[in-house]
DNA sequence: TAAATACATGCAGAGAAAGATATATATAGA
DNA sequence: TCTATATATATCTTTCTCTGCATGTATTTA
């Protein structure tokens, strides 16, 4: 039963669906909380607090960056649960509201 | 934002740890109810209303045989998830309590 | 040094959904 | 009639979702 109720929160935390759209994009590439604003199209606080939740289940790393804190997705079981789910990552988003170093340096 | 929307779904049904007893049992062997109830260790109502949920969501598949409804899972998508969570299927089991036809005859 | 940017965190509150349990009844088959 | 199962209802509690807002902090830039 253990086993099962700790593989059931994975599948809880998947199954949202603006965290399993972060998660998507995190796969794609390491991201910053402005680039998952604009790619969600969430207010920063609620942004914020779904990568908390990752964080506290240990599915993303973060990394501060000068003013930037870039997300990238390291647990290995999801990006098999999300390479099923979804099949193979696209290419990474380019929302034109986000200014971020990556988005702006490849329009 | 819609693919999103259905596989969390399905991600949401997989995040109960009795769904996903239920679901690993079936994997292994079709089952009735009452086997169920027996590994599980929930009353008639709960595993049926369970059931009702597998069924709405197209997971399982129902048969009626004698008294008896069989389930299984038909579901091929989640297979793979549960091969990915849980490993290979294990054998069926056999709860003492239970009197199914499986159970009676392997004792 | 001051201001702006990017992010984290906290709180409050409303509404929705989910979980658990109990109970009662209906139905089909043996 | 007995058994296995489905279904419905009700209730209670807990958790989740979402929003809004306020504040703290670190870093960069002016």
């Amino acid at each position: 039963m253990k086993n099962y109720n700790r593989k059931a929160e994975i599948f809880q935390i998947l199954s949202h669906p603006v965290r399993l759209q972060i998660l998507d994009e995190l796969r794609k590439r390491e991201a910053c909380v402005c680039h998952l604003q604009a790619v969600t199209g969430r207010p920063q606080a609620y942004v914020s607090q779904q990568l908390q939740l990752l964080r506290a289940a240990d599915l993303v790393a973060d990394e501060k960056e000068g003013q930037n804190v870039y997300y990238c997705l390291k647990d290995e079981f999801v990006k098999v649960l999300l390479f099923e789910a979804l099949g193979p990552a696209g290419p990474p988003s380019h929302p034109p509201s986000c200014t971020c170093p990556f988005c702006s340096q490849e329009k």
